[in-house]
DNA sequence: CAAACATATTAGCCAGCGCTAATATAAAGA
DNA sequence: TCTTTATATTAGCGCTGGCTAATATGTTTG
């Protein structure tokens, strides 16, 4: 596993939905897993997955106390990330949201060939 | 398609070892389709489908210019979001690295289930 | 116009991974 | 210890999306 593989599996552990969310809910304080199942659309199994895909990208930690383990933001980079993203993002997002117009891939879920469904469209 | 699609759809674009590949390739100078083949390890049907996504991302720009259409990263934001990635990978690449032990998802191609392989492996 | 060059598009295959449902582990309290 | 509460793990299903190979589109040049 070189460098670039590294980095591209700590960019996947921002790259989902549900993990988002996640991420968003620890913004604020550390949270214990129930507390994040509440905030989010999701089944606890779920949560401790995508928990446990984000410890091991290095996104967040894990701390033990007592039968709680408490969840938050790995430090102030990854926040800072976080918030980067949305600064980013308020430059572009209009344009990232024409989805089914100009491209093809990573328009979520069920919509994934825009062009072929463009060409059944059209006989 | 609401805002955090849109934020899953443009972090997606980065979370791809070819993508990243030809955005390094970007860092320095905008470039042409065959450069970057040139460049990246993959075919130019592979590579034009990427920037098509990268384009559909907001990540990079295109620019024609006779026969040739010249790629770049859209702008500033984006190169520094670039940077900052290898920023905060600095501390935490070697943790993230050591994937057979710790975690179970996005390992990367062909390793995918880690405790199922453990498990299979300990009967 | 035809040939050559640059890029885009399509279909189809198959691995990755997110989800559910069921079960396991672990800590705390009665 | 037995039950309850908190979290983790597993198997398995189904959609997503990256790749290849072939073909199409577009642009320049002879």
């Amino acid at each position: 596993m070189d460098y670039l593989d590294v980095k591209v599996k700590f960019l996947k552990g921002f790259a989902d939905r549900t993990r988002l969310e996640i991420l968003e809910s620890l913004k604020s304080t550390e949270k214990t897993v129930l507390q994040i199942v509440d905030e989010v659309e999701a089944t606890q199994s779920n949560v401790s997955q995508h928990l446990a895909c984000l410890k091991g990208c290095g996104i967040v930690n894990a701390r033990q106390e007592g039968k709680y383990i408490y969840y938050s933001l790995r430090d102030d980079q990854v926040r800072n990330l976080l918030t980067m993203f949305d600064t980013v993002l308020g430059d572009v997002k209009d344009l990232v949201a024409a989805c089914d117009k100009n491209d093809k891939c990573l328009c979520g879920k069920g919509d994934l060939k825009c062009l072929t469904k463009r060409k059944k469209l059209s006989p």
